[in-house]
DNA sequence: TAATTCGCTAGACCGA
DNA sequence: TCGGTCTAGCGAA
């Protein structure tokens, strides 16, 4: 199958990816989905390749001959300065790697190029191609591809296994249940009945015969959700079919690649999505917030929902004993649920993300943001032909990372409340910042009429055409359009154009940071000081202006203002004076007007504190800013009150009704009537809990912890309470699960979470914290 | 291994 | 025991 010898194919790309052959070659394989069927295709015509650079023709073509064993062949390519290129093409991946280390030796080489770009990739930018999108497929010498219009929907389902946990190795565990989850099918498969109905059961013989049904059912979908199933269910099903000496089919091959990280499982064709994955992203890039990021608190906290919860513990003894056997079932049944509801809720972002950087959806859900910049910017240059700049390795890092530049500008606010507040902010101003200044590798210091030092005196050409820019700009118009679509759109299409238009913005604000990122291959730290040198002018010139304009400001935070208004015309009237001097793409727009903004001093000096603030707009929503109520390591019982302190002040500036809120929750601590949920600070080990120079509370707890055998390592997120057991606070934190209910220190919680957070709030109705103690009766906790 | 700098705060740590 | 300094984490942009 697959290497049926068609002229014409017609599908949907699902997957691109390579294997070595029986005669040992690369070969590229590409997975369709032709709207019935998937399919193989594969392109033997397409080789792996580097180019070199040689100074004597003759010399090194003479070395070619004499070391044909270390190539396929080769051809020679247009003459660039006074150098030759070659294009070298090999067997196979591992002879370019081969041949990548001992080319130096070759009579007159003077470098190479595009030797680390990974083989599938390269044919992706290649011929140019998008996954997911439907290509009509013609196969002459090689592949070529038309790109049809045609609305892909891909079939998902959502797999989870249980198994026993006899073995030392849990991956080497036998499989007990699987379950499958899609819109149409809900299925269990095992090989043990239970005591009442089931009617989602279905019993096979034994395990061989439940993993081969699994792999049945697995084979008819698109994309398969699992969540963790890169470390687990994935190498889990792959060791039994070995065990069994099961074919897993030629759309499931898994594909098990080990890195610091922990596994990844790729399935050839079939694309398999670690829902896993996708939550940890957007946890990464703070567009959701969860406490743990383990299924039953991802699926909780974003969908709302409940879920059967087991300790693993309790799987053999449900697995042993038919009486209870059924709750094990139901429990693998809700995973795959939870699993896949939660793959459906966020997979369109990641599909829009995979065809606007040209990479599988398996690459895309597994790769940092950096690897999705490069991947946009690989594609652009093979468009162009260009050589692709290599990754930097040792101490080319190594230096990069010693150098640092200066961010953008934070002015400091006064403390006070103010009322009726615009404010005013840049439309994505680093993007804008490099498109209008065409700020490039490409362009930095090479010579011409038309170049320009930027504010931190570094030279860029306006006048050579780069690619980086260029890519900017059309992904900011192509935003700028999906935005007016989605607002024009009805329902069913709107979910798609908000998940088009939220990547694009995310990759949009990337490309500044890339080019500081020392891996960069294009790294480019004058482009990223002047970029932000820029920004620095531009807000401090609106800054300027609006005070001119009898515009007070408050405050500003590198792209935006805040400006005390009497009427909004004003404003509107300043936004468009102002526009109509700013070149190029640069833009400043309103970002909205609000009733009334409260802004504290610093808790070391009096003056004001920068990045946190609330204001209240004139339909009562309210917006804070970096105040402890954002922020996951201070306890619920401080957050909430901060938030009703903001809304009170905020909304009626009422301070005695502030006031009482607060004594409210003291009271509430003393008297131990808070939940111990609403205690847990939260925090990240960040490094091996041995390398900690200061051992603060979280890492202390996390310690204490490890000692009961808890794993810890870092990434972990540290749930913890502070109790009365010992002396330092670090000495009194334990890990939630082992503090009982109501065990906490009721003086800490009052001094050092709750007066914190809202002392500085009410001190700007005139109220201080020695007001606050003297009027209370529980003098003697302070 | 995972885009950047700016900024706040807590709590440990350390020497007087 | 105090106050200054340093480490660490997290958020804003």
């Amino acid at each position: 199958m697959g290497k049926k010898l068609k002229k014409q194919y017609s599908g949907t790309i699902l997957d691109v990816f390579y294997e070595n052959n029986e005669k040992n070659e690369s070969i590229i394989n590409i997975c369709i989905n032709n709207g019935k069927v998937k399919q193989i295709i594969e392109d033997p015509y397409f080789k792996p390749y580097f180019y070199v650079e040689a100074g004597n023709e003759k010399k090194f073509e003479k070395a070619l001959e004499d070391n044909k064993n270390l190539f396929l062949s080769y051809e020679k390519q247009k003459k660039q300065e006074k150098n030759f290129i070659y294009k070298l093409y090999f067997k196979n991946t591992t002879q370019l790697m081969e041949m990548r280390s001992e080319i130096k030796n070759l009579d007159s080489f003077v470098a190479k190029h595009d030797y680390d770009i990974p083989f599938d990739q390269r044919y992706i930018i290649d011929k140019q191609i998008t996954p997911l999108s439907h290509y009509l497929i013609t196969s002459k010498e090689g592949l070529e591809f038309e790109e049809k219009e045609t609305d892909f929907v891909p079939l998902c389902c959502a797999v989870d296994i249980e198994t026993t946990s006899d073995n030392k190795d849990m991956l080497k565990n036998e499989i007990i249940s699987i379950a499958i989850y899609s819109e149409k099918i809900k299925i269990i498969l095992s090989y043990r009945d239970t005591k009442e109905n089931n009617n989602d059961l279905e019993v096979c013989k034994d395990e061989k015969e439940m993993i081969e049904r699994a792999l049945e059912i697995l084979n008819n979908f698109d994309f398969i959700f699992t969540y963790n199933g890169d470390n687990f269910d994935i190498p889990v099903i792959c060791n039994r079919a070995k065990e069994f000496d099961i074919d897993m089919g030629i759309y499931l091959k898994p594909k098990i690649r080990k890195s610091s990280m922990g596994k990844i499982s790729y399935t050839a064709g079939i694309q398999h999505i670690d829902v896993y994955k996708i939550i940890a992203y957007l946890a990464r890039v703070g567009s959701i917030s969860l406490n743990k990021l383990d299924l039953t608190t991802a699926y909780e906290t974003l969908l709302e929902k409940d879920k059967i919860d087991i300790e693993y513990t309790e799987i053999p003894e449900l697995w042993e004993n038919i009486e209870k056997r059924n709750r094990l079932f139901e429990y693998n049944l809700d995973d795959s649920k939870a699993t896949y509801e939660l793959g459906e809720k966020y997979l369109l972002t990641f599909t829009e993300l995979s065809k606007m950087i040209h990479r599988t959806v398996q690459d895309t859900i597994r790769l940092p943001t950096s690897n999705m910049i490069e991947s946009i910017i690989m594609y652009y240059y093979a468009k162009e032909k260009k050589f692709i700049p290599k990754k930097p390795i040792g101490d080319i890092v190594g230096d990069r990372e010693e150098i640092t530049y200066v961010g953008g500008y934070v002015k400091q606010p006064e403390p006070n409340i103010y009322e009726n507040i615009a404010v005013i902010d840049f439309r994505s101003l680093h993007p804008s910042i490099i498109i209008t200044h065409n700020i490039s590798p490409e362009t930095l210091n090479v010579p011409g009429k038309k170049c320009v030092l930027s504010p931190t005196k570094d030279k860029f050409n306006l006048e050579v055409k780069a690619i980086i820019p260029g890519i900017i700009k059309e992904i900011l118009d192509k935003r700028i359009k999906v935005k007016t679509e989605m607002h024009k759109a009805d329902k069913n299409k709107q979910d798609v154009l908000f998940a088009r238009q939220w990547s694009l913005k995310r990759l949009l604000a990337s490309f500044y940071g890339y080019l500081a990122y020392p891996r960069a291959r294009w790294y480019c730290l004058e482009c990223a000081r002047s970029t932000v040198a820029y920004s620095q002018e531009y807000i401090k010139m609106v800054c300027e202006q609006a005070e001119k304009n009898a515009l007070k400001v408050i405050y500003s935070d590198t792209d935006s203002a805040f400006l005390i208004y009497r009427k909004q015309s004003e404003v509107e009237t300043f936004l468009k004076k102002i526009n109509s001097t700013l070149p190029g793409e640069i833009k400043l727009t309103l970002d909205g007007y609000y009733k009334r903004g409260l802004f504290v001093a610093k808790k070391s000096e009096n003056v004001g504190a920068k990045k946190r603030y609330a204001l209240i707009d004139f339909e009562g929503n309210l917006k804070i800013v970096g105040f402890e109520f954002v922020r996951r390591d201070w306890s619920n019982v401080a957050k909430s009150l901060q938030k009703e302190v903001l809304e009170i002040i905020l909304k009626e500036g009422n301070l005695e009704k502030a006031i009482k809120k607060i004594r409210e929750t003291i009271a509430l601590l003393v008297a131990h009537k808070v939940k111990k949920e609403d205690l847990v600070l939260s925090s990240k080990i960040t490094k091996p809990l041995n390398k900690y120079n200061n051992i603060s509370p979280h890492v202390s707890a996390a310690r204490k912890a490890e000692r009961r055998g808890v794993l810890m390592k870092p990434g972990t997120l540290v749930n913890y309470i502070i109790t009365k057991n010992g002396i330092s606070i670090s000495e009194r934190a334990e890990l939630e699960q082992f503090v009982k209910d109501n065990s906490y220190d009721e003086e800490y919680y009052i001094n050092n979470q709750v007066l914190p957070a809202v002392i500085p709030l009410v001190e700007q109705l005139g109220f201080t914290k020695e007001k606050l103690i003297e009027s209370t009766k529980q003098q003697r906790l302070f």
